[in-house]
DNA sequence: GATGAATGAGGCTTCATTCAT
DNA sequence: TATGAATGAAGCCTCATTCAT
């Protein structure tokens, strides 16, 4: 059950699932506060509820813990696109909703996609693209949204731009909210959004009708 | 001359000019490799051409070093932006013209934008803050052009979404380049993000004419 | 039981009292030698027997293990001066044998009151204050025995004075070592200013007696 | 004219003498607020009224300076205690006057005095003992009064230790002024060290008389 | 398994001194 | 002679990691 990806001293592993779970949610108040470099690992110990040497039984590096933490966004993350995207209908108002839930979403995790966002960077590589692959799959969850929805086809570029586009039109909401979220509310924000995004897949043809 | 917000205990104030311009060079591409925080100050002396003594000549902090680069990016970004969008002409094909340049010039400092994106957050809260304000006049520049080029009018609202929206994209070139530089060439980006926006901005009378 | 005034991150309390007692062995020593400015925080860890990390693992500045230093001198010297001067009988022979032993106590601990006497200035303003408190608490002892001996009252004002002079005349023993152990013994030197004390306190009345 | 013991690259002797006297004024300052340690030679300079480059032409060691301001302090104390002591005639009361003057002088000059005081265990060793002759010197004026001025012989010893009495007495006054300063007044503490000082000296016979 | 004291490499910064102009 | 920019050794302190209990 625990992520084999970061080795661990104990064996039991329910305990490890139980002391890792204390562990990113300790880290993750405090990678959002403070960010990765500025935690040392003693805060992180503490706000765990256990010593530092408890937490190196369960971690070897510090990057270890960073990579739960993103690793479990992720997670989450994922989780609840999937629950929002499985919708069997596919036509353009289950395109809206699943665009509307997923500006939800990320409202929802503001202070999570923004770790996601900005730390992701101090993995080492193999675990940078370890979690690229995560990402990559959640745009691809908005891709398949897409091209099953409309009724025309696009060619795979273009849904590709789409869907990163509405990814990122996400993300924006958590890093640029300084300056978002002064003019917008959410509601609004995903009211614009949705619109423009919708006439700029319309049909020409569909209009007109 | 030099940036009047960093302390220097030297005099001449061409020669400030002169070292911190080396020192952001220097700097600049050391950020891109290992981030802020992974950079050590010697190594930036080293970079930089000068001794770890004389890089405290020309700073108080590391911290100084990073708001010397991310100002000078900004600068050096909104320079070009106002080359690009100070026409006359308001139309919707200068319009488009202004979003094209912006895009290649995104391109074209790449790793520029990466780290203005992803240390910003490191700086010290007032130099975050300085910052920002001159991320909102770059937006700002957007928003006049968007303004100013369409046949109709925009709530202010949608103006600031709009130019938020190219401004990320512009953006997402680069801290997406992992997955957008694999499918698309920036010509191929440009033309179907362009296509995109025309689309979303288009009138539905003017597409009937 | 340790000192409350320097934060240590150690819980154990009888570990930090240990340690800080290894730490200030070693320390007077050093300050001693070469003075507290001269002596660097390597040093200090070295002759206390632990690494520069440990060092820091129970104190939280350099000024800090000055501050335990002067502390544990000046405890010294009260603790000794209570032991010598809480005579019932008060007399000018338990005077003169107050002040014989205080310049005893004085000569047994030159360095250390050499320490105390030329760094205290280089204590923080807060540590200066509350080691001045101490020293005023150790003045106020002879004044104390003064007042309590002598057969006849003296002003306040005088008592304090004559506490002074006394006071100084052992750190004089001290701090003048240069001149006044070449030409004095330790024996010559109690008895010439016991000598010249008794002569400025004794009643006129009395010396015709 | 200019301090022989210290090495200068100029020749002009009296434009050393004027530089040295310019660096001595702006480094008592320093020295009394600061102490020599946290002095810097910038701050020297700056406070003499020339760049760091000139300070050195006229000094080889940031010591050199403790050195000159030291050496320049004694001086002017022993010119001033010359000119109080070289009465012919010596009496009790020429003697009385004497020490007077004395501690008029070392309230004059308290914060030299402070320096003096705290700062030349940081000479080097040759400075150092320089240094202490020449307060030898000074003792020795003040052995001289004493010895000439009482009616009757006392011992080698015995003056000496009263010198240094009077000498640590004044100092005293400067040194301990946090606690001495606010129970007397210069007069008062004049006064009474005085009336002290004439019953340690008076001959019993005398007394009587 | 849990604890927390111990370690020391390494980071940032200061500052006495030099030297070319 | 005067200047002040350049230098780098050295100082203080932090913190990820280990390991004995």
């Amino acid at each position: 059950m625990p992520n084999k990806k970061v080795a661990s001293s104990v064996k039991d592993q329910e305990l490890i699932q139980l002391r890792r779970d204390q562990m990113i949610k300790g880290a993750v108040t405090l990678f959002i506060e403070k960010g990765f470099h500025r935690t040392t690992t003693r805060e992180i110990a503490k706000a765990s509820g256990f010593s530092i040497g408890t937490l190196y039984e369960y971690i070897r590096t510090k990057e270890d813990v960073l990579f739960l933490v993103v690793d479990s966004i992720y997670m989450r993350v994922k989780e609840r696109m999937e629950a929002l995207f499985d919708t069997e209908t596919a036509s353009i108002s289950s395109l809206v909703d699943a665009v509307r839930s997923y500006f939800q979403l990320v409202d929802d995790m503001q202070d999570e996609v923004m770790v996601m966002y900005q730390e992701v960077k101090s993995l080492p590589k193999d675990a940078k693209e370890y979690v690229l692959q995560k990402e990559k799959g959640m745009v691809a969850m908005l891709e398949r949204v897409i091209a099953n929805s409309l009724p025309y086809t696009l060619s795979k570029e273009d849904v590709s731009l789409l869907a990163n586009n509405i990814f990122v039109q996400g993300q924006m909401w958590s890093f640029r909210r300084w300056m978002l979220q002064k003019e917008f509310t959410l509601d609004t924000y995903i009211d614009r959004q949705v619109h423009y995004f919708l006439k700029s897949v319309q049909e020409v043809g569909n209009l007109q009708a």
